[in-house]
RNA sequence: UGGGGUGUAGCCAAGUGGUAAGGCAACGGGUUUUGAUCCCGUCAUUCGCAGGUUCGAUUCCUGCCACCCCAGCCA
């Protein structure tokens, strides 16, 4: 995937790599990616999948797509529908290796019941207060149940009677024997099976009591002969309870489970939870809104999946909380997108200019190149006319120093047509300019001997009269701060939402070509930044775009340093 | 004050007894009809802190400090 020079192997590479020499498994690798069906996918998500498929894929193994569907209270096949189709598109394929925890139902209920053989799990006729109040605290250890002795073939009926439905939700519970003084609260006799009346999405009615996630993923793993188990960091202290369970069943094989760090990135969340709640309360659109971290926000925003593996393969794989900005994310869509996106012409704020040497009935075809460095791309002709659209913040009538486009006076090319003059700048009742009043210098056309003249500046533009209109949206982080669901002074992580994470620009202008442009094809549009058509609004010939992410602005870096100059003065 | 983890530059991250890779960001310079791209250069005498072992420690030992996770019949 990446070309860059291999800077050694993170931990869980060099694991693989050292159980492939010693031959610990006959060189096999098995991973399995195991999202629960409660949501989407979001980035965090993307740096598991590229992990788990990624390993199999460098070790010639085999990675499953295993839905963990034991709660079906929370899940949905609308999910499950939409994380196949994000694997997929993210570039990963597990062939026939699709499977569910669901699967698995009749050989958890038989592994339940082993343990109760063997004394090592028992029914358990607490209240769910009884037992959150006898589990202990993290510095005082719990106390056993009453009924923790019960005979195995007691609770052995009792856990039939539970599939056969003849308790109701919560009054009987399946509870691993381990130790309810341990340290380690999840070894303080997890509960590994519950009652629950629910209908399941893939298995009905069938059943009404559900493995917990412990048990069942374990057991999952086991059974796909999974090598390597890669979670994160959160399900370390649950290794104790991984390996309790393989210790105390006869599994065909005996999986490792490997934990690393989950993917923090600046100013996003990754809390399914929390992203449910953004939808809930409108503040997005769903769970594709493009400002969303979701893999389907980040695709209809026009990130190439591409970007996302390479992003990934960035970050690295390590036991250590981190917080990674988003620009090294924007870098990799940048470039991405620099290779590929043919340039276009768009103007996002438009001003009118009209060049008063021009003849007014004249329309000339400009030349332009669709990519700078690659001319295989091509050409395309693109209307010039008297009236044009301008960028607003392309001219000042009073700039700085340096500022390098219109002023009243200056010269600056027009992109791809001829070098211009202002003349005069027209104002609204409102003091705003309405309108700039050019000559244009006729020797200076693209392509012409009298192009060669340097003016400092280069604008972009549209023909007035072949303009196409059509919505632009323009996006910004959702939140104001790096880390708003981890805020100190225990502010909520609403209180952090950016108001201004859409803009959207009614009155864009843009070339010709961009009217017909495909829904989800992705362009840059010169000197602002790469856009994308988006896939469920726009129509065959009325597009709407979504801005993918800007292009590198030193101008407006130069800009901020000057405020932060005149801030500190 | 229990248990489990983690601490290498602004952000990531290699290195794991022989004297600090790489990427992002930042900053300088060159090319440029995108202030884009591209190219070149600069950017840790130091590896959370304090001791110790050693000819030599980011790497080994001891102590301390900081941060993250765990008390769902969620995953």
């Amino acid at each position: 995937m990446s070309d860059d020079a291999p800077a050694g192997l993170d931990f869980i590479r060099q694991i693989i790599a050292d159980d492939n020499a010693s031959g610990k498994h006959d060189g096999r690798v098995v991973t399995r990616f195991p999202p629960e069906p409660n949501g989407f996918l979001h980035i965090g998500h993307a740096k598991s999948v590229c992990l788990n498929f990624g390993v199999a894929e460098e070790n010639n193994g085999r990675c499953f797509l295993r839905f963990d569907d034991t709660n079906p209270l929370k899940e949905d096949q609308d999910f499950v529908d939409a994380i196949e189709a994000d694997v997929r598109w993210l570039g990963y394929d597990w062939e026939d290796r699709l499977t569910h925890a669901s699967d698995y139902y009749e050989d958890l209920y038989n592994c339940a019941v082993q343990l109760i053989e063997a004394g090592k799990a028992y029914v358990d006729s607490q209240t769910p207060d009884e037992i959150r109040a006898t589990r202990g605290t993290l510095t005082e250890p719990g106390q056993n149940s009453p009924h923790r002795e019960r005979p195995a073939a007691e609770s052995l009926d009792l856990f039939q009677r539970m599939r056969a439905g003849e308790f109701a939700d919560g009054e009987l519970v399946l509870r691993a024997k381990i130790n309810m003084a341990s340290p380690n609260i999840n070894l303080r006799d997890p509960i590994i099976f519950r009652i629950r009346h629910a209908a399941h999405q893939r298995t009905g009615d069938k059943w009404c009591i559900y493995p917990m996630y412990d048990f069942a993923h374990t057991i999952s793993d086991a059974l796909e002969g999974i090598t390597h188990s890669l979670c994160t960091l959160e399900f370390e202290d649950h290794r104790p309870l991984y390996d309790w369970i393989l210790d105390q069943l006869t599994l065909p094989h005996r999986p490792r489970q490997i934990e690393f760090s989950r993917l923090n990135v600046a100013y996003m969340i990754t809390s399914k939870r929390r992203l449910a709640e953004l939808i809930d309360i409108g503040q997005v659109g769903g769970w594709d809104d493009p400002r969303m971290p979701t893999i389907a926000g980040l695709r209809r925003r026009g990130y190439p999946a591409a970007a996302l593996r390479d992003f990934c393969s960035r970050v690295g794989v390590t036991k250590k909380d981190h917080l990674i900005e988003m620009a090294l994310l924007e870098t990799c869509v940048r470039e991405n997108l620099n290779e590929d996106a043919p340039r276009a012409m768009a103007v996002l704020d438009p001003v009118k200019l009209v060049l008063t040497n021009y003849p007014a009935d004249q329309v000339e075809m400009m030349t332009a190149a669709n990519h700078p460095q690659r001319g295989e791309l091509g050409e395309r002709e693109v209307p010039f006319g008297r009236e044009l659209w301008i960028e607003r913040d392309d001219f000042m009538e009073d700039p700085p120093k340096k500022f390098f486009r219109l002023k009243p006076g200056g010269e600056v090319r027009l992109r791809n047509a001829y070098i211009i003059r202002c003349d005069e700048v027209v104002k609204g009742e409102d003091g705003n300019v309405t309108e700039l009043r050019c000559t244009y210098d006729a020797d200076t056309r693209s392509g012409l001997p009298g192009a060669s003249r340097k003016v400092k500046g280069t604008i972009h533009w549209v023909s007035a009269a072949h303009a196409v209109s059509a919505p632009v949206r323009l996006y910004d982080r959702l939140f104001t701060v790096p880390r708003p669901d981890m805020d100190k002074s225990g502010r909520d992580f609403k209180d952090f939402l950016n108001p201004e994470s859409l803009q959207e620009m009614p009155a864009a202008k843009l070339e010709p070509v961009l009217g017909d442009a495909a829904a989800g094809a992705v362009y840059q549009f010169e000197r602002t930044g790469y856009f994308v058509a988006d896939s469920q609004d726009s129509q065959p010939g009325a597009p709407v775009f979504n801005r993918v992410v800007t292009l590198r602005d030193t101008w407006a870096k130069l800009e901020q340093a000057a405020l932060q100059e005149l801030g500190n003065a």
